[in-house]
DNA sequence: AAATCGTGGTC
DNA sequence: TGACCAAGATT
C-alpha cells in the first residue's frame, strides 16, 4: 500500500507551530483569560481593529473585572465605557446578555455553544471564539483575518454566490481537534500580521506551501460599493454652569439610547428654549459607516440651568458626570471643548 | 437578504 | 486624501 503521508505538517499545525513563536502575546485579553474577558473583547473586536479596541478594554475590566462585578451595571452605565468606540448596539447587548446570564444562568457564564449562540450579539463567529479561547474546545471562527487567510489559501471568491457558506465549511475543516486555543489566536495573527488585506508577506507565512495564492498579487477584498446617504442634523445644546442639557435618544436607529443634544428637526425655531445669554453655531460633518450626518449644534450658554418643559427624557449634565453617559463621538467633543 | 450599525487606522 | 476596512450580528 503506497502511503501518501505527507513529509508537510498539517495547516493547522503549522499555524500552531507558527503561533508559539510568533503569535501576539501582549493583547490584554490574552492575559488573565477567563470566558467573562474573552467574551468582553470579543464583543468589542467585531468589526474593530485591535489598537482601537485596546484602551477601551482596559477601561472596562478596570471598571468592571468580572461577571459578578457587572451584575447590577445599568445599561447607561455600560453605553458609557463604550463613548467613542461605536456600534452601540455592542453595548446594548452585553447589557442583555450579563441579565440573562444572571437571571438564567445563575451568574456562571454558560459553557456551551448553543447556550452561547441565542445571547445577543453573539453570533457563530463570537461563539466559536469563546468556546475555543476560554473553554479551549474545537469551534470554529470566522471573522475578517480567518475569512481572507483561507479565502487566499483556498482560493475562494469573496465576491461568490454562497461563499460565506463555504468559508465556512472550510474553517471547520482546516480547525483542529487539539491545540485550539493556539490554532484560533494564530490564524487570527497570522492575518494580522503577515497575510494582511493590503499586502501578503508569503515569504513568512507558514501555509505558504500549499497556499492555492501564495507569492500572487492578488485581491481578495470584496468589491464593496456603498452610496452613503447624507442626513442634516440640527442640534441645539443648551450650557449652563458647567452642565449640559442632554436627551436620550430613544429612535430605532443611529446612535439609540445614547445622550445628544435637543433635535430642532429641522425647525428653525425651536420651542423649548428662551434667548440665551450667548450663542454660537459650530458644523460638524461627521460619517457613519452607511451614511454621512451634517450636523449644526447651535451651543445656546444661560445663566442658570432652567426647567424643561418636555416628555422627552433628558438631563442637565455637569461636565465631571459626562463620561458616565455614552455619548456619540463627535458630540463628546464638542461637550470637551466647550467650557 | 441586503441594510443597518461607528469610528479610527492606514496608505 | 479619500477610500477601504476592521476578532460581525441582527433584522
Amino acid at each position: 500500500m503506497k502511503t501518501l503521508k505527507s513529509q508537510n505538517k498539517s495547516f493547522s499545525q503549522e499555524i500552531y507551530t507558527w503561533y508559539s513563536l510568533f503569535g501576539r502575546n501582549n493583547l490584554p485579553w490574552r492575559k488573565n483569560i477567563s470566558p467573562y474577558r474573552v467574551w468582553i473583547s470579543e464583543i468589542m473586536l467585531q468589526q474593530t481593529q485591535v489598537k482601537t479596541v485596546i484602551p477601551f478594554f482596559n477601561k472596562f475590566i478596570k471598571k468592571y473585572p468580572t461577571l459578578k462585578s457587572i451584575a447590577s451595571a445599568s445599561e447607561d452605565d455600560i453605553l458609557a465605557l463604550w463613548t467613542g468606540l461605536g456600534f452601540y448596539r455592542r453595548a446594548k447587548n452585553i447589557y442583555k446578555t450579563k441579565e440573562i446570564i444572571k437571571n438564567d444562568f445563575k451568574n456562571r457564564f454558560p459553557k456551551n455553544f448553543d447556550e452561547l449562540i441565542l445571547l445577543p450579539g453573539i453570533g457563530r463567529s463570537t461563539a466559536g471564539a469563546i468556546m475555543s479561547i476560554a473553554y479551549q474546545e474545537s469551534y470554529p471562527i470566522l471573522d475578517a483575518n480567518v475569512k481572507r487567510v483561507i479565502s487566499r489559501y483556498k482560493k475562494i471568491d469573496l465576491n461568490g454566490k454562497d461563499c460565506t457558506k463555504q468559508l465556512w465549511l472550510t474553517s471547520e475543516e482546516l480547525t483542529p481537534e487539539v491545540n485550539i486555543f493556539e490554532y484560533t489566536q494564530g490564524i487570527m495573527d497570522l492575518g494580522a500580521t503577515v497575510c494582511t488585506s493590503k499586502s501578503q508577506d508569503c515569504m513568512r507565512c507558514p501555509v505558504n506551501k500549499n497556499c492555492k495564492s501564495a507569492y500572487e498579487d492578488i485581491n481578495t477584498r470584496p468589491k464593496v460599493k456603498k452610496e452613503r446617504s447624507k442626513k442634516k442634523i440640527y442640534f441645539t445644546l443648551a450650557h449652563s454652569n458647567d452642565s449640559f442639557l442632554l436627551f436620550k435618544k430613544n429612535e430605532k436607529s443611529f446612535w439609540e439610547s445614547l445622550w445628544v443634544p435637543y433635535d430642532t428637526n429641522g425647525l428653525k425655531g425651536n420651542d423649548i428654549f428662551k434667548e440665551p445669554a450667548n450663542k454660537k453655531i459650530t458644523n460638524i460633518n461627521h460619517l457613519l459607516s452607511h451614511m454621512e450626518l451634517d450636523i449644526t449644534v447651535e451651543i445656546v450658554d444661560y445663566k442658570t440651568p432652567f426647567k424643561v418643559k418636555t416628555n422627552l427624557e433628558h438631563e442637565w449634565i455637569s461636565k465631571d458626570q459626562i463620561h458616565n453617559y455614552g455619548l456619540p463621538k463627535p458630540i463628546m467633543t464638542i461637550i470637551e471643548n466647550h467650557g
